[in-house]
DNA sequence: ATGTGTGAAGTACTTCACAGCC
DNA sequence: GGCTGTGAAGTACTTCACACAT
């Protein structure tokens, strides 16, 4: 399809795998290095092993984008900085509020990650009538009782649940009533969502219980391996360390 | 128990998918909830509905772990918590260290989540001295120098790194130095580990970069939608709240 | 010469749909 | 009659391998 294509079709990259949206922010991150330290280009295998995955698989990637790369050459490092920003809408502003100012709504504040690609915390808000006013990060946290105000007045659209499991549905319900269409949820719990809005979760405690089931298998073997030290090859999981290749996460109803 | 099959092959559960490791965190979490609200026995349905997948996904997943429903009356609850945690590997202690004391490290820490499935926080290390000693979630805060100790002395095979990117590297090859052979990064970084050592990781960043993208998919598409509100049917991505269904994370080398 | 872009082949996961057991 | 367990079909993603642009 890719050949001559002067104006590429209005419908401009459409259906881009999941898979591959979930890694735009990993080669995202690997650019922004490379272009902190100056460096003009990369071939696909350079930023493959800088971003961990395999530059077939990178390659293929950037194709769903369009072609952005120079044959003989490799990828101007600004360029695709640009490119992959716009395409995962970073190029405008995302106010964000953080429901839930524990420790974790407290790290979360802090991380300096977010500011730096785009996403503005427009405010930070909690349950506890102690916490009011009190700042964290810089920012000063409200009342729940603020919080369809806040979304309103700041055009908030996507926020983020770090409150305990009990309050998380309630705070959601009243998130999406207020306009809220992206939730990143790091309560455990399930979250029933109308149609239309977009769920993502982060489970602390998953990752770990992964963990302990490879670990668990690695035990097992070591009966069985007998020789030195070939490991690798008796499984036969995939190779790169996962960049969280993640479902998309649309909540039906 | 299961049907006839009174030893099954030797090799027991061999080849478990990826994918379905990644959710059985997701049903043991809806069984503990149906557990303690006593509830003797679920169908796949609704189970399934309980941790947000489809049922012929979660029957499918089961299979692989044996038989252990019965026909016409479904799973018997506290039977399947024993199996799933037994394959996870969660009916044994898991010691884990957790380095690098922040926000997030002290959120990590006071997480509930993890006690409650086997894991024990056997440590807390910090770079900074000024930290040492202090409580933290009741358990004292130690510093680097004592990291290969405290790995050897509780046999410790997880540690999580929450320390800030620059330091995560350094602290990752100690890690692995010193034993620990399965490791969760929250530093946003790509890390670098020998063949036989597991890493997962978690960035923040990306998921809400993932949900931007989304989001912009969704403000360009109010235009085209033109009648009321069938959102759903446009796009194709799948029904379900995503699990994490993530590649498995093995780093070569 | 070198490294991208991509059809084609391979692999992993999901969903369907129904036989079989309770 | 109801619900599990699973082959078979369908879909999504990955990897290969090479034509082709620079």
């Amino acid at each position: 399809m890719a050949t001559g294509r002067t104006h590429r079709p209005a419908t401009r990259s459409r259906g881009i795998p999941e898979a591959t949206v979930a890694r735009l922010p990993l080669y995202l991150r690997a650019l922004t290095a490379l272009s902190e330290r100056s460096v003009p280009t990369v071939s696909s295998e350079e930023l493959a092993a800088a971003a961990g995955v395999n530059s077939a698989k990178l390659r293929k990637d950037f194709s769903y984008l369009g072609s952005y790369g120079t044959r003989g050459v490799g990828y101007d490092v600004e360029y695709l900085v640009y490119q992959i920003s716009r395409e995962l809408g970073l190029t405008q502003d995302w106010p964000v509020v953080i429901v839930g100012i524990g420790n974790l709504g407290a790290a979360l504040a802090n991380y300096g990650g977010f500011a730096s690609r785009g996403f503005r915390v427009a405010a930070l808000i909690d349950a506890d009538p102690a916490m009011a006013g009190k700042p964290v990060a810089g920012i000063p946290v409200q009342h729940t009782d603020e919080l369809e105000k806040i979304i309103k007045d700041n055009g908030v659209s996507i926020g983020v649940i770090a409150t305990p499991a009990g309050a998380a549905q309630q705070v959601c319900d009243r998130l999406v009533a207020a306009g809220v269409t992206s939730i990143l949820n790091f309560a455990p719990t399930v979250l029933t969502v109308p149609d239309g809005v977009d769920v993502r979760k982060v489970d602390l405690s998953i990752e770990l219980q992964i963990l302990a089931f490879h670990e668990q298998r690695k035990a097992g073997e070591e009966t069985a391996a007998g020789d030195g030290a070939l490991p690798a090859a008796t499984r036969d999981t995939s190779t790169d360390q996962g960049p969280d290749g993640d479902v998309p996460a649309v909540m039906p109803a």
